[in-house]
This record gives structure tokens, C-alpha cells and sequence, in this order.
DNA sequence: CTGATTAAATACCAAGTGGTACTAAATTGA
DNA sequence: TCAATTTAGTACCACTTGGTATTTAATCAG
């Protein structure tokens, strides 16, 4: 096995630092040499590996919104924590992801969604997409809550989840202005206070 | 008066439709050769008349939020409407702007804050910047509206303002994400809903 | 009509863009 | 030792980038 010349880079830990510097920098102000100076691998081999720019963009962008739903995603829509709790576990931890002490600031997902807005393409249809199965995520818990009997049954779902699924944005928005932990930790709280408004007798 | 050949274009339409291509395409995606076929005038006209790309970028960015402050802003600023109405009419007017009928989609300031935050650079500086002084403008509003006794005097000010401010990002994040208009007025309307909360009893 | 003045338009520059053909190196199996 | 195989690395392609020098056109004061 392994025949041939043994790779210098593992290309996992390529991709790794690709889907940093796309979220980093975003699609249009990464060229393919910041990539190869960043990553170590040169340009035909990220070509062989990758495809072209677009298809590492899109692959990145899908690795980062499958990385979400599979951690806070899956732990927000399956565990068993009364509604307030799993609520609150979501936004904090987006807040963790928004403003890590390692990882980058803000989120990529909400970077692709603004830099795609002004024109028609599949990576603004793809991001617009993830936007929706973030919300449905959103509708399909609160739903179950509703029937658990933690929210009110007149409670509007879609609202709801609309309204949640805007302070997940607001977070990454305010960590790319600039704002600290402590900050977006009290916004956070903030934006849970309206939960009681929805929350059965 | 006017001597020399007179102008094609009128140096302020020119800027205008800068301004709109910026804001619709974002700093990286725009080519000065985009800006002369957009607004008509040719490229050594755009150098003598705006400088370099980062200058008439930064001119773009400044126009656009003195307008903003000099309409929504100062209407919320400065009007005698109780603080509950002045809010409305602010995010409200946050809707309009992102979601109008004939101007671009979202906030050209959140699509640079948002552009801008990997790298650091003047503009991010400057769009960070832009952002401090709209939540100075809330705050302002707000200490005022305890002041007069409209919100609880122990009413956390700057917590609020951040609330807000980072509702204002979300209507315009969600802009971007391709919602429609009724459905952001549904979201200011919730997210107004936590209001009560601090106001005086 | 002339010369000054202002702007438009063409042509151009070096550097960088996404993408690829081709060569060189390193490994394994026979 | 020698193909076969797989990767790395160099060099290159046509095209676009931000930016400018230069020429041409259009106006007005005298």
C-alpha cells in the first residue's frame, strides 16, 4: 500500500487551513496563492485534491455548517432539556463559536450569506439554504416544545424561530464589529428574555 | 464660468451608482473597470475625481452613514415620541432600508464590518467605528428616556443599547439571507416585545 | 480665430488572477 | 535494478487587477 511519493501535507489539515483563511478573508479576497502559502500545498495539488476554487469554497462552507449541526445542532434539536435551557446552551454557544480564543472571529456561514447577497449564484443559493435548515431546526424543537406543553399552543413557531434564529445572526454580526465575550454573553441573555412571553402558564 | 469641455457625467450621479455597486458587490468583488461601466465615467475621470478604489470606497461608506444618521438617526435622536414608538419607527425604518423597494438589499455597513474583520485595515477601523457611534446614538436616546422616567432607573443602558443595536444587525443579516419585508416587521415586532421589561411601571 | 483650460478617451504598465502542462522526485512491487 | 505509480514543484498560460501617461476633444475668454 501506499505506493508512489509519500504526501508532505495530510490534506485534511490542508483543508483545515483552507476553510480558516475562506472564513478569514472570504471567497473574492482569497486568491489561490494566499492558499498555497498558507496550507503548504502547491496549487496543483490543490487543484487534484480540491477542484477549483469554487468547489473548495463550497466544500469548506458544507464542512462548517455540517460541523454545526452535529454539535450545538444535534444538542439543541435532541436533547432532552426543557426548551429555555436548550435555548439558551444554543445562543451561548454560538457565542463561543463567535467569538473563540483560538478560532476565527464571527461566522462563516453569515460572511458567505453578505458577500453572495448582490449577485445570483449557487454558493448565495447554498448559504441561503443552510439559513433555512438552521430555522427549520429552530421550528421543528420549538414545535415539540409546544407540544410538551412548555410553550403556549397559540405560541407562533415560525416567529419564533425566525426571532431565535436572528440572534444567532446578531451574535456573529456584533462578535465581526468587535464585541467581546462578556458583551455578547449579556446580549444573549437579553435577546432570552422574551422567551417567557411565548412560555405556557 | 465653466470653461473647458463640460462633463459627461455629473460627478454625484457617478458617486451614487458607486456607491449602490459597492454596496451590492462588496469592496474585493468590485473592479474599477466595474465602476466604469456602471457609472459611465472612465477610469482616469474616477482617479481625478475620487482618488483610489480604498478612497472612493471609504467616501462611499462615510455618504452612506451620514445619510443613515442624518435620517433614521436623527428622527430617533431627536424626536419627542415616547421611547416605545421611537424604537418601532426606528427598526421599522431599518426594514425599509434594508428590504426597499427599488435600493439594494441589507446594510452596506454590516456587509463591510462583516468584508472587513479578518484582516485589519483602515475600513475595518472605520466601519468598527461607525458602529460605536450608532450605539452611542441608542444609549443617548435611552439615558434620556430614563431620565424622563419612560424606563426603569435601573434600567441597564448600555446592555440595552447593545440589544437593540444588535437587532438592527439582524434585520439587515436576515436581509441578506433573502426574507421578505412582512416577515422582518414580524421579527422588529418580537423583538420589541422584551421593551416592557424595562419599562417604568 | 487663438490660446488657455478642462475633461474624455485611448493606450498602456507591472503585478496578480484562476488554472494547467510538464518535469522532477520519491516511494513500492517485481 | 527497474518499471510503475503517485506526488511535489516549476514554469507557464491568457486574462484581469489597480493605476497612470498621453493624446484628443470640447468649451470659453480674449
Amino acid at each position: 500500500m501506499a505506493r508512489g511519493r509519500p504526501r508532505k501535507c495530510d490534506p485534511e489539515d490542508v483543508f483545515d487551513k483552507a476553510l480558516t483563511l475562506f472564513w478569514k478573508k472570504g471567497y473574492a479576497a482569497t486568491s489561490m496563492n494566499d492558499l498555497v502559502v498558507e496550507t503548504g500545498m502547491a496549487k496543483p495539488g490543490l487543484y487534484a485534491n480540491f477542484g477549483s476554487k469554487d468547489d473548495l469554497f463550497t466544500k469548506a462552507l458544507r464542512h462548517y455548517f455540517d460541523r454545526f449541526l452535529s454539535t450545538l445542532g444535534k444538542e439543541f434539536a435532541e436533547a432532552d432539556a426543557p426548551i429555555d435551557v436548550a435555548l439558551r446552551t444554543l445562543l451561548l454557544g454560538i457565542v463561543r463559536a463567535s467569538k473563540g480564543d483560538t478560532l476565527c472571529v464571527g461566522c462563516f456561514l453569515l460572511n458567505t450569506v453578505v458577500e453572495t447577497t448582490g449577485t445570483p449564484s449557487e454558493l448565495r443559493d447554498l448559504s441561503r439554504e443552510m439559513g433555512e435548515r438552521r430555522r427549520k431546526m429552530l421550528r421543528d424543537r420549538l414545535r415539540r416544545a409546544v407540544l410538551a406543553g412548555e410553550l403556549r399552543q397559540e405560541a407562533n413557531v415560525e416567529d419564533l424561530a425566525q426571532f431565535i434564529s436572528g440572534q444567532m445572526l446578531a451574535i456573529a454580526a456584533m462578535a465581526s464589529e468587535g464585541a467581546d465575550r462578556p458583551t455578547l454573553e449579556r446580549f444573549a441573555e437579553n435577546a432570552l428574555a422574551v422567551l417567557p412571553l411565548a412560555r405556557a402558564a
